[in-house]
DNA sequence: CGACTTGTATCAAGGCCTTGGTGCAAGGGT
DNA sequence: ACCCTTGCACCAAGGCCTTGATACAAGTCG
């Protein structure tokens, strides 16, 4: 068997594939497990692999560029983005925001917030 | 001029209008803007001043109910839901959890987490 | 410098979701 | 018991988003 396939996409699921493709690498890039500089598969590869045009994966790789994930040459083909360790403190933080939002939209307390989230840290199972 | 709507609809944003009308209520009902009990307006009175279909607004308060936020009655109109309390509780841990998934995905840790929330509290000015 | 690799642009086709409008059913209030 | 209020179901129309396929442009590499 070849390797574990990087990417795949269920299109039973009812998020459409371009963005499958799209969360699934920004994760790999986030967790760290795609280094920078690391090349990813042409367009066209990746798109027969998944049975799926050309342009579908372009757009992923296209709003993983315009995110700062990813860039990209012609010719040269789509790498890892290099200051991802800036991006994920961003990402950390607009997270961090987004949250603290909502939880004062609820009327939430600080440090019941707080509590939440330790005792979900410790719960957390993966539901998925 | 009449009292100060409760809810309004923006065509120009993407989101449908009958998602604007749900969180509205769902925020309202989550904040206690809205008490247990109070009364909503009639699907038709609600779409009417929103220059809607009945439909809608019907389906916004569908999914309110189903979620637990209101209750409704044929001929005896649509009310905010008596056990919020309870909800609002689960509200905040699923939030929480989906939180702190998301944050271990990214390989942040539970005290980098904390920080990050407590320093977005602090930070957190509306965005809206 | 030239052929090849690779991402980009474009446009039509298809599907999914949302909306309007109308008629119906259920329950409330007098 | 009756009439009225109110939410619900249904169905067709329209719009937005996504996809496929193909032709094109821009770099790369020998």
């Amino acid at each position: 068997m070849t390797t574990e396939p990087l990417i795949t996409v269920d299109s039973d699921q009812p998020v459409p594939p371009y963005v499958q493709i799209r969360d699934q690498i920004a994760d790999l890039v986030s967790t760290g497990s795609l280094t920078a500089g690391t090349r990813l598969p042409p367009v066209r590869q990746l798109a027969a692999d998944l049975g799926l045009a050309t342009g579908t994966v372009a757009r992923a790789y296209q709003e993983l560029e315009a995110t700062g994930h990813l860039e990209t040459r012609r010719g040269g083909g789509t790498r890892v983005a290099p200051h991802h360790g800036k991006r994920r403190a961003d990402v950390l933080r607009q997270h961090a925001e987004d949250f603290a939002t909502t939880m004062r939209r609820l009327g939430v307390t600080h440090d019941e917030a707080l509590a939440a989230v330790s005792t979900a840290f410790t719960t957390a199972l993966p539901r998925r």
